[in-house]
Order: C-alpha cells, then structure tokens, then sequence
DNA sequence: CACCTTCCATGAAACGATTCACACGCGGTG
DNA sequence: CACCGCGTGTGAATCGTTTCATGGAAGGTG
C-alpha cells in the first residue's frame, strides 16, 4: 500500500494532492483523474472509495497543474474601459451568465481607459492563457490584440466595431443612436443643441457625435455646440453643463445629447443646481440607458443599448471562436430611443414659460 | 547547439516555451529563468541574448507553470454581494489600486447575494490556489471561509464585522450610521421614520436599524415603521416607497432612512412620480454615498463610507496575512452623515405646507 | 478449452517554469 | 604551485494533473 505523510506548505498547513487521494483510497494517481473527470469510466465502488477519500482528505483540484496540462486556462477576460460606469457592470452580467454556463470563469479588468493599464492587463491575460479575451478597447486598438489572436487565444471586442472582418465584435449603430436622440430634439422644437462628448477619440463617442450631426445638419436652422469635457462621467457631465450656462443667453442651447448618462446625469445636476428648470428649460438626453438614468428624480431621457445582452452575445461568439468552422460576425444592434420626463415639453412651450418669467 | 523546431499547438498557433527561449539564446533552462526572475545574477552578454531570443520569439511566461512551482498564485479574489451596486465598484477599486501595486492580479467575483454563488465562486478561487479571499459574505458566514484559512489562504471580511478575533475583519459601525441618519431627522422635527431594509439577514442591514430603532425610542413621541422589500436595490426601493404612500396619512411615515443608496433612489423616483414632494413633504437619508446619491436632481443625503478606503485597508490587510508574525486586525471605520437637499426642510415647515395644500 | 470482448485499473510520460547543488574558469594569495 | 573564492552557467528534480498505451480479470461464445 502506498504511503506517504501529508505534505505541510510553507504556512504548515495542509495540502492534500491527487496522489495522497490514491494512497489514502489504494488506487492509482490516474484512477483517481478518472474518478474526478470521467466518472463513468470507474465502477461504482472504487468510485465511491475515492469520493470518501477526497471528503476526508479535503482535497482540492490544483488548477494550476491542470491549466499546465490543458494548455489553457477555464477562465475569461474581461476589460472594460471603467468599471464604476453601470453600462459595463450590466455587460459584465451578461457576460457572466454565459461563461459560467459553460463552466468557465470570468476575470474583470478595468483599464480606465488608459492604455498602460490596458497593456498591463492583456499581458497579465496572456500569461494566464486565458481561453479568451473581451474587451472595450481604448481609442487605439493595440497591437496587443492581434498577438493575443496569433497565440491563439480568441479576442472579441464589445461595443466597439471591428477595423477588418477577420475578426469578432458586438457593437451597437452608434451613429443611429445619435441621430434618434437629435431628431427626437429637433422635433420638439429644439434649434440649438449641444453634444456633450468628452475624449473625443474613442469611436464610440465620435459615431454617436456624427449621428447627432448629420441629424442637425438636415434642419436648415438648427445648430450644434460641441462640448468636450475631460472625462466620461459625472464631474465630466457637470463641467460641460456649466460651461453652457455661461454661454450668453442668445446662443446657449436649449437641449443636449450625452454621449453616455454618467454625462448627463451630471447635466442634469449642473442645471438643477443652478435652477434651471429640467426639462422646461433646458432638455437632456443621455446614452446607454443604465438604471440610474430612470431612477433620477428627473428620469432622463436615453438611447437604450441591449446591455446585457451586447455582453452574452460576445461572450457566445467567444466560446464559438473555439469551435471548428467557426465564421467570425460582427452583430450590431440597434438602440432604441427610451423617452422619459428630462425631454419630455416641447421647446415652443419652454419658450412661452421662458418669456413668461 | 540545441535544436528544436517550435511547437505548434492545436490550433496551430505558436508558443514559445522557455526551452526554445534557451535553445535559441544558446544557454540553459536555469540562466532564461535566471534572466527573467534575477536579472543581477547573469551577465550583461548572456541576458542581452537571451531578452533578444524571448522578442523575437514573442516570448510569454506561462503562469500556470509558474504557479505550480510556487504553490499559489499571483491573484487576489474579490466576492462582493451585487457588482451593480457602485458601492462595491469603489471598494473593487481600492482593493485594486493595493494588489496590482503589489504586482499581484484581482479577480472580481459576483455572489448576487446568493449563497450557491457564493460557494461556486469560493471553489474556484480555492481550485486556483489564490493567494487570498476577500469578500462581503452573504448573511451565514459559510464555512467554506474556515476550510480556505485552514488551507492557508487568508481570508479578510469587507464591510462585515468578524465573529471572533481570529481572522481580519474591515467594516463600518453601522450602528452609528444608523442612528446618525435617524437623529438627523428627529432633530429636523420628523416623528414618524420609516426605515427601508429588505433582506433583513444581512447584519450590514441589521445594524443600521438597530442604529435607527435605538435613536428612535429615545424621542418619546417618535415611532418607527420597518420597510423589507425584496432586495436592495432601485426596484425594491420603488416597492417600499409605493406602501408608504399607501398607508393612511395620520400613520404615515414623513421621511425614512434607506439601508443603502439604491433603495433610497427607488424611494426617491417613486414618491416623485407620485407628485410627493422630496424633501418638503418626504425626507429621505441613503446609506454609503454613493456618486449617484450626489448625482440626483435632488441630492441625497446620505451617510457616507469611505467606500474606495475599506478596499484599501482591507487588501493591505490581506497582503500582510502572508508576512511573519501577522496580527489579526478588524479596524472600524466611524461614517459621517452628509446632509443634502433630500433631507433638509424642517418638518415643521413642512408640515405647514402640507396644512396649506 | 481456447479465444475474444468488455470493463477497470495502472503507471509512466508529458506540460513549463523554478530552484539548487554543482561545475567550470579565472584571478588572486600564501 | 596548490588552493580559495567569486562570478556564471548548467541540468536534473520538482510541482500536480491528465492522458494513453498497456495489462489483467471476468464473462461470453464456438
């Protein structure tokens, strides 16, 4: 019979491994493999003779050394551009009902939307051979990317379109989504709206821009005031917002499009605090419809992105990229305009309110 | 010389191994591994070699390998109970900024309050022999935490309160919280509170309305009504707001305290949409200050944590769990109640509006 | 009885990095 | 000249699991 004491670690503490299963149940280190991952090749009674032992030993599958073997880990990467922005917690959801589904985990990585952080984190992925990598890429889509695919590891982006067809994505019609939030403006009267952007290079801001301009383009005395604050979030919302309120009355625009709700929330903020009224005086709609956008005390209007599903759907072509005969799709999904109170009067109405006061 | 052509793995990929790194450099296993983990020791020539050999190889360190050598991996897991709230992606936050400083990767883990979740995701984090655990346990603290410790994976509680002095602990004295955000009100005139809890296991929950019941009962006229909505969340928020306006006026509640930031935006949202007034006719007080809670149109108060500190302190406590003669320490953070506009009208004045309408 | 299946279990060979005892060469010292 | 020490480099052993060719026993068939 074999025999050996238990390991003790570093700390002294106990380790039990596949082999002090074997000696403990007196079968072999492979049998024992078998029982944990095809348990109908063993019969019924060592079966459970190495069940027993696994219970009383407390062993624990070393991942590690499978990976090792496997070549490949049972995990997935995923790197969002900012993890405190609700769009991506929802994606992540999605993403997370799929891959563990399929018994795989998931590693969330924030880059917050900073390439070095970015690079760290693929370069940490690719180390652990994760089985594959989600991301939302910052502006430049990195080489990195493309080693990743070479090494063999598949690389799917989300919310982001891909450069070339040879690879997969899940992205929504940004410029679509800009274009219904203008045209929902401009059809309540609005002339003069501004979008309010922040870090101009990433696409999508730069689609959701375009739409909105092409849009406005097509009303003959509409205009546009672009706004660029630092960031993509609250502070960022509430800068924009207070530079308009200082532009002079006769050209300060009467509604806005965010290029996402963290924006406009922080719009809407601004506006509140300086009085003026949302929506009669000043209209606001945001992008991605995360909860919070309905939850403000002046629910805002928003372009909904299916979130969790842009997440499961990526997650799928992942999973499918290993598959023989997989064909690389690019699926695009269509946002939908959500209407809520923050845009809800009519401008000739705001206008009759604002001569009235 | 050492030859062997590279080796294609099943997809055909390349994967340069260490041994190809040697076998192109021209040296030995021991002198790459020497180059890559003790520089010093190697000399100027042979490294530059051998860094030249891993860049054209496109060399990359296999974790796995690493991690079995080493016994436990370069990853620390993080299991929050609801990744959607932005209270714990400010924790992940802190955590994050300590371990990646200490070279080290986070896993982010989703338990949804669910305790399967929950014990699927220790698995694994146990399988993946992390170096450490820390978590926001849902209401029965699983054993599963006691077999990790005995494994030799500390384990740090976040946001939760250690049962014996055995283990490392980080949280907020809730109670405190609780009574500050009652006595804020009774102070503003409110008799009738209404605390909003949900989920009434979760001790976080627990103590805040404790903290809230004690200040109530020293107020002799004052009463408290308890609100338990199905989960902690916007919707159930809405749920608790939509009773309240629900009861007759003479017992109805004039403001209430939320056992977090979420309910009291449902709270919020619901009693707007009803044509209740916040804060003339309704104060409300949320708990953790989340940026959301600022954000609102009409600000909330709320009584804050340092949300992105307790990760902090948490995973430095954590990291230090591996160092010699290691003292278990359960710091309590004191919160601060910060008052905005959702709670600053006197009832009084309130009251004598409400005799106006 | 010989032969063939079927069913189970075995044990050694990977996987790739780290580590450590050892060896080599060279300059300096007694 | 013998010896020592130092700076470098070597290569085998090791971590724990999976896989696969092999072997043996039991049962069925001609």
């Amino acid at each position: 019979m074999w025999c050996r004491t238990l390991d003790l670690d570093r700390g002294g503490h106990l380790t039990a491994s596949i082999r002090d299963v074997a000696g403990r149940a007196g079968v072999s280190v492979g049998t024992v493999s078998n029982v944990l991952n095809r348990p109908d090749v063993v019969s019924e009674a060592t079966r459970t003779r190495v069940l027993d032992a696994i219970a009383a030993l407390g062993f624990v599958r070393n991942e590690s050394a499978r990976q090792l073997r496997a070549g490949s880990s049972r995990t997935v990467g995923l790197v969002v551009l900012d993890i405190a922005n609700p769009f991506f917690t929802d994606v992540a959801r999605g993403v997370e009902d799929v891959v563990n589904a399929a018994g795989l985990a998931l590693v969330l990585c924030n880059s917050d939307d900073r390439p070095e952080k970015e690079a760290a984190h693929l370069g940490l992925l690719a180390e652990q051979r994760v089985h594959g990598v989600l991301i939302t890429p910052t502006a430049e889509l990195t080489p990195q990317l493309d080693t990743l695919r070479d090494r063999g590891i598949p690389v799917v982006l989300v919310d982001r379109r891909a450069p070339g067809p040879d690879q997969c994505a899940v992205a929504a019609d940004d410029v679509l989504g800009g274009r219904l939030a203008a045209e929902h403006l401009l059809e309540r009267g609005h002339r003069r709206i501004a979008f309010v952007g922040g870090h101009a290079a990433l696409p999508q801001v730069q689609e959701r821009h375009a739409g909105v301009a092409s849009a406005v383009r097509e009303v003959p005395d509409a205009e546009l005031t672009v706004l660029s604050p630092g960031e993509l979030s609250v502070a960022g919302g509430r800068e924009a917002a207070a530079r308009v309120i200082g532009l002079p009355a006769a050209r300060r625009p009467t509604a806005a499009v965010c290029a996402n709700d963290l924006l406009a929330l922080g719009v809407l903020q601004e506006m509140v605090r300086h009085g003026v009224r949302v929506p009669a005086e000043f209209a606001i709609v945001g992008y991605d419809d995360i909860d919070f956008a309905a939850a403000a005390a002046v629910p805002l209007s928003s372009v909904r992105k299916p979130r969790q599903e842009l997440g499961r759907r990526a997650a799928e072509l992942l999973l499918d990229e290993g598959r023989e005969g997989h064909r690389h799709e690019q699926p695009v999904f269509e946002p939908v305009l959500v209407v809520r109170e923050s845009s809800m009067v009519r401008r000739d109405v705001a206008a009759d309110r604002e001569g009235a006061a």
